[in-house]
DNA sequence: AGGGAAGTTTGTTCAAGCGCAAAGTCCGGA
DNA sequence: TCCGGACTTTGCGCTTGAACAAACTTCCCT
C-alpha cells in the first residue's frame, strides 16, 4: 500500500513549502530520502481518528478533508488542509493517537514520514518547529473563528462563510470567476456548516439566481466574493 | 497595575502544576522571581484580543473565561481555563497578538512573565515544552468537541454538555452535589452554548424540577451527572 | 445506448427555539 | 431598611430551518 518513492524526487518540491523553506539542498534531501510517498484518489481515507499516530504527512497536491463523526453517526467536516501543509502531526500537541480522521477531498499525493523521526526534525532543521506551530496557531484561528459562527451566525451566514474559506483556501481565477478547485458537494457543505444538504442547496440557488455564485454538480465557482462577504455579515436578511 | 511579588512565593505552588513539575527546587525558584503576581478580581481583563502579546500567563488561583466578540457586538465564551492552567501563550503558536480576550470567571491569582522570556523557558526547562504542548493538544480536542456539539446537536443537548464540561474541569463535591466552582450565569451559560438566557433558564428549570441540577442565583449544582449524560446524548428527547 | 447510482432541486409540513415583553426575585449599597 | 440594579422566570407569537417526500439531472459503467 505505501507506494514508496519511484527514485528520487525532486528536492524543489518541498523547498518552497514554509516548514523546509529555511532549509539548505542538503537536509531537503535528507528529508526527501525518509519519506514514502503515495498518490491518493478522492475519498481515501489517510488515517482515522482514535488509530495510533505513527506516521506524519504532508500534503504535496490536492486537498485534504478532516472529518469527525458523533456518536449518532453524523459526519461533521473539522476543516479542509490545503496542498502544501503538514498535517497528522498528533505528535506536535503530545498526542499518540490521531484526534480525527483525514480523507482525501480530492485526488493529491501525500508524503509521509514515520513518528519516530518528529523529534529528529524538530531538533534539527532550523525554523521547521517555528513553522509547524505558526501552521497550529492558524488552524486553531480558524476553529476559533467556526465556533464564534456556529454559536451566532444564521445558516445562510454559514454558508456562505465556508464557500469564502474555501475560496481562499483553494480558490483559483477562471475568467471573471474564483472557482473551488476540488470537488465539493451539497452535502459535504452541509457537513461544514451544521445544515442540511436540502437548506445549502436551497440557497446555493437562490445564490446562483442572483449572480452570485455558479455551480455544476460537484464544482462551485464564486462570482461576486464581495456579495457573498455580505450576506456572510448579515447585511441583506 | 503589576503588583509585583510581595516578598517571594513558595516553589511549592509550582511544583505540582505540570508545566513546571519535572523541575528541580532551583529552577522553579528562577521563574518564580521572574514572574508577576497579580490578584484579579470577578471580571477583570487580563488581556484582549489582538493586543500585542507582551506576557503570558499561569492562573495559580480561580478559573479564568476566554471570550469572542462578533462584529455584532455579541459575545461567544471559547473556553473555560481552569486553575493551574498556563493561557495567553500566543508565543507557542508563533503569534505575536492574542487572540481572544481573558476575562476573570472568578476572583483569582495569576503569574506572568515577559513573552522574551518564553524562548528562555523552553530550552532551559526540560519537560516545559512537552508539557505546554499537551495542554494546547487537549485544548485543541475540546475546541474540536465543541465545534462538532454546535453543528449536530439541539440547545439541549448542548447546555448539558456545558454543564458537564464545567463540572468536569472546576466541579467540587459538596454533599451528594457537584458544584461548579465559580460564578456562572445563565447569560454566561447561553454565550458558551449559542443560544439565549431565555432558554438555557427554561431548561434549567425544568432540570430543576427533574431532579437533575440544583440552582441558586449565579451558581449550579449538578444532582444527577448521569442524567446529564442522557440529556447530552439525546437520549430523551 | 441504456441503466443505475450519486448528486441536486423543489414542495410541504411542522416544531424548536428566538425575539420581544413584562414581571418577579435576589443582592449589595446608601 | 429601603432602593436600584443585576439576575431570573415565564408567556406568547412568529420565523427559521429541519424532516419527510418525491422527482429530476448528470455522470459513469457496462
Amino acid at each position: 500500500m505505501n507506494t514508496t518513492a519511484p527514485h528520487r524526487l525532486d528536492p524543489s518540491l518541498l523547498a518552497n513549502l514554509p516548514p523546509f523553506s529555511q532549509l539548505e539542498r542538503r537536509q531537503i534531501r535528507e528529508i526527501l530520502d525518509a519519506a514514502s510517498v503515495r498518490r491518493l484518489e478522492e475519498g481515501s481515507v489517510v488515517f482515522e481518528e482514535g488509530a495510533p499516530a505513527e506516521r506524519f504527512y504532508m500534503l504535496l497536491d490536492g486537498v485534504l478533508r478532516v472529518v469527525r463523526i458523533t456518536e449518532g453517526g453524523e459526519q461533521v467536516i473539522a476543516l479542509h488542509i490545503p496542498t502544501g501543509q503538514l498535517f497528522g502531526i498528533a505528535r506536535a500537541l503530545g498526542r499518540d493517537t490521531y484526534p480525527a480522521t483525514s480523507v482525501m477531498a480530492s485526488e493529491g499525493i501525500i508524503l509521509s514520514w514515520p513518528t519516530s523521526l518528529w523529534e529528529h526534525f524538530i531538533a534539527s532543521y532550523p525554523g521547521f518547529a517555528t513553522e509547524t506551530y505558526k501552521t497550529l496557531g492558524a488552524r486553531v484561528g480558524e476553529m476559533n473563528a467556526r465556533i464564534v459562527e456556529l454559536a451566532t451566525q444564521h445558516v445562510e451566514q454559514r454558508v456562505a462563510n465556508a464557500l469564502l474559506r474555501l475560496m481562499n483556501q483553494t480558490g483559483k481565477r477562471t475568467g471573471n470567476a474564483i472557482e473551488i478547485t476540488f470537488p465539493i458537494t451539497r452535502q459535504d457543505l452541509s457537513e461544514m456548516t451544521g445544515t442540511t444538504l436540502h437548506t445549502v442547496s436551497r440557497l446555493m440557488s437562490a445564490w446562483e439566481k442572483a449572480g452570485l455564485v455558479e455551480s455544476r454538480r460537484k464544482h462551485v465557482s464564486v462570482l461576486d466574493p464581495h456579495g457573498l462577504v455580505e450576506l456572510a455579515q448579515g447585511q441583506h436578511p
